[in-house]
DNA sequence: TTGTAATAGTTGTTTTTGTAACTAACAACA
DNA sequence: TGTTGTTAGTTACAAAAACAACTATTACAA
């Protein structure tokens, strides 16, 4: 007879998914109906906003996105008029992504809700606790650096 | 001109989502590859194999899954003959759900899975940073019971 | 009673995602 | 050169999720 001190609510990934849905529906909500966007469409918002110009494969590189996903939400945030893409010169395959005055506009908006949100987020936690939270949060995100395996 | 300390690697919303998929990637396959099965699909069969019969309702109700997301992965579980579904006798609308014999293997096989996996998990935190993630997220997974809102 | 609202669960349709195959361009090396 | 392999990004198709409308049953109140 197996352990039986297992509880779903303690598993990680599952309250880790939990977690991660409850805290994304507001902020969804706003970036949904302002903008009518997607998930996928306001990281790669954020991302040029706040690392500027990258390729589509920077993008998916840090945010950890699978390269379709990514150049489809290019292609809404280029209808939108919300990103400009211009052929790299030396490599013809490339293409260099960055905001417009729209898009950033749209950014800076969106990061203010963001921020405010942020602090709502946090308000049930003391300030050791969210550090808490965020190191070892990093930690999971990224396995690999942790592990020998 | 707005606050510039903001980065989206610590972005509750970001940062809990990029921890959450990474840490459900590993035990997504082992369902998957062992039973064919959803994401929908086990957490069903692990709340009828943790807490017993149940109906659907309830099942949303602590899954904080869409009913028709149940409805689907019920069918599914069915027709694996891990589920079996009785109409209730006093109200003919509802019906329970209990695991199979078979169900019930196959629940404690995945619970080991995941059992061994949250201790792989857990592995690069010491026990006061895991006892810590987790009392935070549980804040943060039932938002309602913090906020005075 | 009977008409209205509410509830449990299902089904149908549309979006969104995942996966694989594709095009175009470059790199490297015989 | 040309041939093979690799990379950036797109497109096509299949799988899954989201959303709305539906059936069947119960509750409740005029």
């Amino acid at each position: 007879m197996p352990d039986d001190n297992f509880d779903l609510e303690t598993f990680l990934p599952y309250l880790l998914n939990q977690a991660a849905e409850a805290s994304s529906l507001e902020f969804q909500s706003v970036y949904k109906q302002r903008y009518g966007m997607l998930r996928t469409d306001w990281r790669v918002l954020f991302h040029l906003g706040l690392y500027g110009q990258l390729t589509a494969r920077d993008i998916g590189e840090r945010a950890k996105m699978h390269k379709t996903k990514i150049s489809r939400a290019v292609q809404r945030l280029a209808e939108m008029r919300f990103v400009i893409r211009t052929r790299d010169g030396q490599d013809r395959r490339v293409e260099h992504l960055r905001l417009t005055p729209k898009g950033q506009a749209a950014f800076e908006d969106l990061r203010q809700v963001a921020q405010h949100y942020e602090t709502e987020l946090t308000a049930p936690l003391d300030s050791a606790e969210t550090l808490a939270l965020r190191r070892a949060l990093v930690k999971l995100a990224n396995p690999q650096a942790h592990r020998f395996t």
